[in-house]
DNA sequence: CGGGTCATTGAGTCAGCTCAAGGCTCGTGG
DNA sequence: CCACGAGCCTTGAGCTGACTCAATGACCCG
């Protein structure tokens, strides 16, 4: 019934080299000498706790951050004090790239579960980059991977109705975990309803009630936060735009 | 009445350190030596008309391109044959970034106008970014400045209304002008109303009447495409989510 | 002058919002 | 052990801002 999350927080001793996500965050590419290199330079901090910053908008930009376990928001405040989360990020994936344009973070990164995060000092990433073409390399991956995800977004928002983005969330997440190694099928949702709202631009009784519905037409299973996908193909057409066939 | 257009897609031979955007463009913070450097690099094709591409979706991904006079769209084309405008790119800045995370450019680029663009081939920008620390640093923050961008559009699809939608529009295109070192009031749209409907979210309808009520409160005033914002001042309270004060 | 593209304006509709009521769960304290 | 309050979520009912559909106007180009 209760789906394990990775223990990996309680073990900061852990190294890139053997790290079961390295396949998909930083490392990529890069040969075991400069993994290494690339691991003296990450600071393991200990586990933060739900609600918690990782870092606050406002504060000076020093580091990017990969996820290693747990879940985390990003939250961005607009001048007239609406916040507007930007992002959910699962194990594996950078946080804190929004920093570097103004060298201050304009989002803040706030926990969402119990969770883990690797430090890595942009300065000293910076000059290693400069030493490794290939992590140079995925370092701007990453910035633009960032990017096309974000457009996704913003297409997300400009073109699809509500059923569409609960689906499209809803299978984004499964396919990062899926990625990770776990079940594309079944998961928890770390975020609650009203995350899921400011994330998709609808309210919590919209979401609540696309959500009901979804369960009701068996496509999938819902308990609180526990999803299982029953019909794939299903939830997939359900996110496209069903105008024309 | 007419406000003139640079001149300079009709001039190739400019270099960048002569270029009067180098205080916008990717030059910024590079010591004259390393701008030289930079220039070497970079060609300078014929202007573009209006409709042609940069570069299209699914192309092989080799260069970013500064825009050198005009006006650029990129433009996302989603699964499901849908087109979505992720921005609109006016002279010193850089459009091409989307392709790095896969390789291959995710977006088209299409000039609304006719343009001139410099073509930075991303390999050699690679190299030179890993000798010349400060250009790297750039580069960096340009594509952080991106994810801001993009991020603020997704708070304005996400949060905003129509009215809020087209006058944030209005102040952004007038800030960027100003910033080259034109008029912050008076401006042509290079775009059609088509366009910033779908840059922003809304029908073509919407956006006609949102802006016909603009004129009519003489908040601006509308004459085609061409803009003379009246009362600055009431266009950023109008941007501003006029909730609580 | 005709045909095409783009923009404006009006009238009616509807998806998602607001407002409101109530349920579930968990922790705290009597 | 239960009562109670605080969060979070669900569900219903009615409203509204933006959409759809439709007609017309303005301009450009051959």
């Amino acid at each position: 019934m209760v789906i394990p999350t990775s223990q990996c927080h309680s073990m900061p001793q852990i190294n890139c080299s053997s790290c079961r996500l390295n396949m998909l965050c930083l490392p990529i590419s890069l040969e075991l000498t400069d993994i290494n290199k690339l691991d003296e330079i990450i600071q393991r901090g200990r586990p933060i706790q739900r609600g918690d910053h990782v870092y606050h908008a406002g504060d000076k930009f020093r580091s990017v951050y990969a996820v290693r376990s747990g879940a985390i928001k990003t939250v961005s405040n607009t001048q007239d004090g609406q916040e507007q989360i930007t992002g959910f990020y699962l194990p594996g994936e950078i946080i804190g790239m929004d920093g570097l344009a103004t060298n201050t973070h304009s989002n803040s990164a706030i926990a969402l579960e119990t969770s883990a995060v690797c430090e890595i000092p942009f300065g000293r990433l910076e000059e290693l980059s400069a030493q490794l073409p290939n992590l140079q390399r995925r370092f701007f991956q990453l910035m633009s991977k960032e990017i096309t995800n974000d457009q996704q977004l913003i297409t997300l928002l400009s073109k699809n109705n509500a059923d569409q983005r609960i689906a499209s969330l809803l299978l984004s997440i499964s396919a990062r975990n899926h990625s990770r190694g776990l079940s594309a099928e079944e998961f928890y949702l770390p975020m609650s309803r009203s995350d899921i709202g400011n994330y998709l631009g609808l309210t919590i009784e919209t979401v609540s009630r696309v959500l009901s519905r979804l369960h009701k037409q068996k496509i999938i299973t819902l308990d609180k936060k526990h999803v299982l996908i029953n019909d794939m193909t299903a939830l997939r057409n359900l996110a496209l735009t069903s105008d024309k066939p």
